[in-house]
Order: C-alpha cells, then structure tokens, then sequence
DNA sequence: CCCCATGGTGACAGATTCGGCACATTTCCG
DNA sequence: CGGAAATGTGCCGAATCTGTCACCATGGGG
C-alpha cells in the first residue's frame, strides 16, 4: 500500500449462525483483527462492498442470498475481487470443494474448524498478499518498496533518481544474472531502438555512488554488462 | 515484475511416490505448468534454490529431509521464502494441519486429492500472487502498473511525473473517499512539518489536465479537498 | 445580491535530472 | 611491456520537474 499503514486488518463474517460467529468473533479479535459481520447474503455483500474488509470469511449455508452466489459477485467486480474469500462450509466433500475453488474463494475451511486454524489461515493470506502487495525487495541490508518508490539500506533512506531506482530493482530482481546494457536499457528505459551511448554507464556510476560502501554489489562483468551479486542471505 | 513476462509458470513437486508424481505432472502439464520434480527433500531444497519456481508442491513424508524441515530452511531465507508451498500428507487430521500451516506452508491438501482440486490451488495462488505481484491497479478507462511505473488511459499510456504519478495512485486505491490536502502531502510527499502552500493544488491541476476528458474523475470537494469518483465499473 | 473563503490557472525561477562527451583508468591480449 | 578495447569519472548544457506566487473564477452563507 502506497497508503497510511493501517493499524488493523478488517475481517468481514459473513454467517448466519449466531455460535459461530462468537466463535469467530473472540478469535479474531484476540489475534488483532477487527471484525464486522453480517447474517445473510445480501447484506454481507453490502457490507463487503462499503467496507472493503481485508478479507472474508463466507457460509455457504446462507439466508436471502446462498453464499455461492455472494462469492461470485464479489468477485466480479473490481473493488470487491481482490478481497479473499474463505469459505466455511459444514460438507467436506471433494466436490464441494473444487466448487468453491472454482468460484474463485481464496481457501477453504470445513466445519468443524479449529479457530486457531482459521487465524492462521488468514494470517497466511494476507502475509502472502501483503508482502507482494506493498512488493518489497529486500536483499541483505538493501530494502525496496515499490509501492512507496523507497529504498533502505542499513536502514537508510536513500534518494535515488527514477532511473536509478529502476537500475535497482532490475539489478536485484535479477540478482546473480548478467545483464546486458541493452537489457537494461529496454527495461529501464523502454527503449526500442537501441541508444549506442554509454548511458547506462554513466547511471551505473551514479548509481554506485549513492550505494557507498555497498557499490561492490554492482558488479562489471566485462563485455558483457553488470550484475547485482547474490550473497549467501539471498 | 518488471522484467520479461515468463510465459509458463513452473511447479516443483516435491515427492517420493511415483505415482503421485506421475499424476501431479500429467495434470499440472496439461494445466499449462512447467514441471520439476525433486524425489527427497535435499534434492528439492536444491532445486528449490537454484530454480526458484513460481510454487512448490510439498510431501510431508519424504526421505532424507522431512518436509517440514524443507518448508522451514525454504521460508527462512530470502529467495525462496515467497515462494508459495502447497503442504501435501496422508494424514488429515487437523493437529497437522495447524502444524503445516503454522511452518509457513500456504495450503494443505490431504491425500488422496483431486487432481482438478489441486490444479485449481495452485493457479488461485498464483493469480493472487501475481495481480498484486506486478500491483496492477484497473479501474474503468484507468491502468496503473506500478511495476513499471505505467499508466495507461484508455489503452494509451499516459506521460506522468513521479509526483502526479503518487497521487493519481493514492487517489485511485481510496476512490470514492475523499483525501485531504494533508493526507495527500503525507501520503504522496511524505512531509512530516505540513507545508501551508498550495502545491497539492497545482498537482491535482497538471494531472488533470493530463487526464483529458477524464479529468472529471477527480473531484474536488469544496472545504475538505479531492476525491477519485467511484464508478459503477469499481 | 454581495462578500469572502476556497479553489483554478498561468507564469516563473530555482533545483534536479539526464544524456552525452572528453578524458582517465583499468583490463586483457599478444 | 605496449596497445587496444572496455569501463570509470568529471563535467556541461538542455530539458524537465517543482514549489510558490499572484491573480482570476466560483459558489455558498448571510
């Protein structure tokens, strides 16, 4: 998120039995959730759509609107797709289950579940979605975020240019991989035709100097182009 | 990403019964999926490494290595450790799971699985992976990549400072909330001390104008500051 | 209907960034 | 060791980006 960092993440239950939710509820508050609900179909859609939760559990076994059906149009609209989808359901049966799957629910959890099992299974999704989301980089004392365009090494904000921040990001994502000048310059720079100037080299440079100590990173490999070596933390 | 897009994804599956290896490939083949295969958990921990495919399926039974012991050395370094581990056992009881869950695995299948139900698995995963990975931001006429820093209009792709670039994004992901003057600065410049100007001002007017005909997307609210118009589309 | 707070707009000067060049340095090869 | 090729480095002018200001347009409250 490019955003102010929020504190909590919002679980949206979408379920009808009142035990259930309780359950729910206490868990996932103890795990630092906050929590909204909602007791059918339609109005767990309501809620999904003006709260935007960072995720939701939803019963198949529904009032008003079958949970089936919350699922696909949640997930058929822009602002709603992105929000996994936990399906929580009483039959384990494989069919059921690939029928969940392929509605586009992001996990699936049957009844009886263990709530500690639920947590973490949340806590796993949105780790997962949350790393590449923000899509941070970090290779030993080098951190990226992209989604806030910030580089950190040792800590350190650095400031680099566009371009060099791009060089960076190229360079890391293909740490340990020579790249040629005229692979950065087409990723880097978009270019089509090929510029035969030493632009390249002359960011590198700059590039290297903004890195200080760690310019020995940037490796020159020859004829050939430069490499962001890969240490043994890769 | 930025680089190349990778035409296939691959999947190592990490397995000593041949059976289910010839099952897993045939079905993950079919599917679209490069496939590797490791027979142990040393060897797969290697190639796990040394490939780095976009997912693994993980035995938990397994000579030399036992899975768990392959999952925890894989989330805890670097290069492997986003990479998305789909738990595979005979045992369902929910005390593994939990365990398997709590290793850092992203999924859990109990064997004997459907093979549809395991494809359909992994291809959720990746999708969520990827929609975030390269962070594409769709709304109506409106695309933003914030891999490589695009934005397109209408399929034509818009020229945009870094700065006028923060803020459409910053507008966009809140859309239909209305951000003030002072969440923008901190958001999109990062001032700590708020600057009492009115640059916020003359960047909501550059970038409208570069909006064309869809400048009136961005609205201003009177007394409060701006906001990006939710369409039926979001 | 008038006033004034609020926001739009055009202009501008300073700062930053960029691409390229000339020259220095290094590396490799015979 | 000598020379050629490749790369590092300092620097410059052009282009771009940015914050700010002054002035204009607008609209809501009294």
């Amino acid at each position: 998120m490019t955003g102010p960092t929020t504190a909590k993440h919002t679980v949206l239950i979408i379920e009808d039995e009142p035990d259930v939710i309780d359950l729910l509820r206490l868990n996932l508050a103890k795990a630092g959730f906050r929590v909204l609900e909602a007791r059918d179909g339609l109005s767990g859609l309501a809620v999904a759509r003006e709260k935007r939760p960072d995720a939701i559990i939803l019963d198949l076994m529904l009032p008003e609107m079958r949970g089936e059906e919350v699922c696909r149009q949640l997930k058929s609209r822009g602002s709603t797709a992105a929000i996994p989808v936990i399906m929580l359901t009483a039959k384990a049966q494989a069919s059921e289950r690939v029928a969940g799957l392929e509605l586009g629910a992001d996990d699936y959890v049957a009844k009886p579940f263990s709530p500690r099992e639920m947590v973490l299974r949340i806590q796993g999704i949105l780790r997962r979605l949350e790393t590449s989301a923000s899509d941070r980089l970090a290779v030993g004392p080098f951190e990226i975020d992209r989604g806030s365009f910030e580089v950190r090494l040792d800590g350190a904000k650095l400031d680099l240019t566009v371009i060099e921040f791009k060089l960076l990001v190229m360079l890391m994502e293909k740490r340990g991989r020579v790249l040629s000048r005229e692979d950065l310059l087409r990723d880097v720079w978009g270019y089509h035709r090929l510029s035969n100037s030493r632009t390249v080299d002359t960011h590198m440079r700059r590039l290297r100097t903004k890195l200080g100590d760690h310019a020995a990173r940037l490796e020159t490999v020859r004829s050939h182009g430069y490499r962001f070596r890969a240490g043994q933390e890769d």
